[in-house]
DNA sequence: CTGAGCGCC
DNA sequence: GGCGCTCAG
């Protein structure tokens, strides 16, 4: 269980370096994530997601948003379908269906508006963790669209976002999919001398402002088990896991 | 596909 | 009202 849970993101970020270094390379590309001995990772071509078959869901999902993400014009469609690359299948749409959850988003489809084939690969289940309504349309929501403001302040970010696994969570559906506590989210600005920050939010309706739920990327680390591994040469000697960074929230 | 609701700016 | 997140039928 926690051989388990240490999840090595490197993997996602050596294949994003991989897909990276074939357009344009830059160094705030060389970035990555460990890789996990039992979940499935897998990439497409705007984010890379890392499959708990115990869960029904996946432990993270990382993905880089540039300007021309938001800006985009592809349509939010909403065709959920299970994801066929998930060997040992995924949750499918109807797991979800009279339960009460949101078939929330980990990598955002307003944040894939690159182009259609994009926000429509946002849309498999593989992405999708269970959500009460009111955190996934409220906070939530919040946090992603104050991701994307920082998009044109900041530049080109780094995301990791994905549930925490909890003991005693409650199951939906025929797969019995997890329905997490809390979800968090790092978010990580190359552009300068580069910044972190970490979000840790419970799964459930909230009015507090987002600073409230701000904590480093080693405290998500600390609470995940994963090793959110950047590969940031001597930008790492800043210690930028370990603070705040200076995000502007408006 | 349509109409509808929720949450928030 | 607008947008973005969804729901059910």
């Amino acid at each position: 269980m926690e051989m388990r849970n240490k999840l090595l993101l490197a993997g996602v970020f050596c294949l994003a370096i991989l897909i990276l270094s074939v357009a344009n390379l830059s160094v705030c590309d060389d970035i990555y994530l460990s890789p996990s001995s039992v979940s499935q990772t897998i990439q497409r071509d705007h984010y890379t997601l890392d499959y708990n078959e115990e869960h029904e869901q996946s432990n993270w999902v990382f993905y880089k948003i540039t300007a021309d993400h938001i800006k985009g014009t592809a349509k939010r469609k909403n065709h959920y379908k299970s994801d066929p690359m998930i060997t040992t299948y995924s949750s499918n749409y109807k797991d979800y269906t009279g339960t009460g959850y949101d078939r929330g988003h980990l990598c955002p489809a307003g944040s894939m508006k690159i182009n259609q084939d994009a926000m429509d690969d946002t849309f498999y289940m593989s992405n999708i963790s269970p959500q009460n309504p009111g955190f996934n349309r409220g906070i939530w929501n919040r946090l992603e669209q104050q991701v994307r403001r920082w998009v044109k302040v900041y530049g080109d970010l780094y995301v990791v976002t994905g549930p925490v696994f909890d003991s005693e969570m409650a199951g939906i559906g025929a797969n019995n999919v997890s329905v997490p506590k809390r979800f968090y989210k790092v978010v990580y600005a190359c552009e300068g001398k580069g910044k972190m920050i970490g979000f840790i939010l419970p799964n459930e309706k909230s009015d507090q402002d987002l600073t409230d739920f701000t904590v480093s990327v080693d405290d998500v680390e600390r609470v995940t088990n994963i090793d959110f591994y950047f590969n940031l040469d001597d930008r790492l000697e800043d210690g930028l896991e370990s603070n705040l960074g200076d995000f502007k929230f408006n």
